[in-house]
This record gives structure tokens, C-alpha cells and sequence, in this order.
DNA sequence: TCTATATATGAGTATATACTAATATATACA
DNA sequence: TGTATATATTAGTATATACTCATATATAGA
């Protein structure tokens, strides 16, 4: 116990430090917007060249180039270079397993 | 193998359904706002009244009720009446457990 | 060095989001 | 029924976000 007071209304509440809450509130926002779900779905199996995603998903190459650009500033992927082309692939096996949890428990209903 | 043809850049890749696709990503903008993650970071406890949340993070009554309809919306939480107070408490065991996990990892760093 | 290809970046825009003040609603009780 | 308390709702506003077009940069090869 940390304080002499016992009553509930005093509790402590561990309130979260502001880093903590802001790495958290990151992290969750990565993985709240559905193209990048659908970027980093794709991540799971294999690197990917940034014109790939773009085609395979259907989306426009500087769509895809922004958000890898978001996902790379909070290294959840990274990449690698081959001549020209840039291959992503997945960077944080924390915030992917939480993706795929959520997934499998989404689709599962 | 589910196709005859066996190059890598023809694999299948296994796009999200619109459905799954709005579900999760639902989920992760629920934990993605700082107040939604504090005020369920209370909730792990016990339950709490409105102002009670209000007043412990320091926050306006009427900010509180909105994040709370938010997630009551998702079924993050749910509430229970007694006389003009409302009580509420968490309601998804799922998602309160990648909050747990996520503010551990983001913690111990 | 010129050209082609792959990717990144900047600027503009539309939409979503979170907060606030003010007010409405609901319940309890005198 | 009138008042007090707790919470919800509405409307307005400021900021954040995601996308798009146009263009810049980087690398490879002729």
C-alpha cells in the first residue's frame, strides 16, 4: 500500500506519464487508419517494392509513399534498396502481433 | 499451394474485407486519442461515475460524456445507473487487453 | 551526360476529430 | 410540482489527417 488512506474514493489511479501516453496514443494511431492496415496486412507475408503495394492495393504511388513514410518515422517498417527500387518489410513485431490479434479476433465474428 | 501459377509477385495476397477492415480499424482510432486512452486506463480498476473520471484527469464534464458515448458506441464500455449517477465500466475484454499490453511495452522502454 | 524508372516531397483541399460553452434531459427528493 | 444534481446533447471552432496533383530527387544504364 502506498498511502496510509484506505478508502476507495482516494485510491491512486496510476495515471500514465505523458511519454507513455504518447507512444500508446502513436502506436494506435498507426494501426487506425485503413490504408495503412491494409499496407502492413500486406507486410506480413513478404518485403514489398513501394510501386507494389500501390498497384496490388489500388491505390496512388504517393498514397503509398506517405504513409510508408509514417510508418518508417515510427519504425514500424523499414526498408532496404536494390537500384532503384526501395523494398519495405515490417519493423516492430510488437505493434504486428497486435495487428494480427485483432484481425483474427475481427474476423472471426 | 491454391493457384497453378507459382511466382512470387502473383501470390495472393489476402486483402482485408471491407468489414474486418472497419472493425479493426475502428478499434485501433478508439485507442488512438490520449483522453479515450486515459480514461480506460482508469476503468482497468473499477468503475467510475462521470464526474468522477472528470475530475480525476482533469478534464471538463462534457469532454468526458463524448469519449465516453465514443466508446460506449463500440461497446468499449458500458454503464450502469444508480439514481442520477451513472457508473461505468470497461466492456471488451479484447481491446482492454491490447491496451494493457501495448502501455507495458511502451512502458518497460 | 542524357534518359528512363522508382520513389519522395510539397502544397492544396476536403473531411474528421476533439474540445468547449451553453443548454437540455433525467432522476431523486422535499 | 419545484429544485438540485448528474449526465447528455447541440453547435461552433480549431486542429489534425488523408488524399491528390505536380514536381523533385535518386539511381542505373546507354
Amino acid at each position: 500500500m502506498k498511502e496510509t488512506n484506505d478508502t476507495a474514493a482516494l485510491e491512486p489511479h496510476n495515471d500514465l506519464d505523458e511519454e507513455t501516453l504518447f507512444v500508446v496514443s502513436q502506436t494506435f494511431k498507426a494501426l487506425g487508419d485503413p490504408t495503412r492496415i491494409r499496407i502492413l496486412n500486406l507486410l506480413f507475408q513478404r518485403e514489398y517494392a513501394v510501386n507494389d503495394i500501390a498497384e496490388t492495393l489500388q491505390l496512388r504511388q504517393s498514397t503509398v509513399s506517405h504513409q510508408l513514410r509514417f510508418l518508417k518515422n515510427l519504425r514500424l517498417v523499414k526498408y532496404r534498396r536494390e537500384g532503384t527500387t526501395l523494398y519495405y518489410s515490417q519493423d516492430d513485431d510488437h505493434v504486428m502481433s497486435l495487428l494480427k490479434m485483432t484481425i483474427d479476433h475481427a474476423s472471426h465474428n
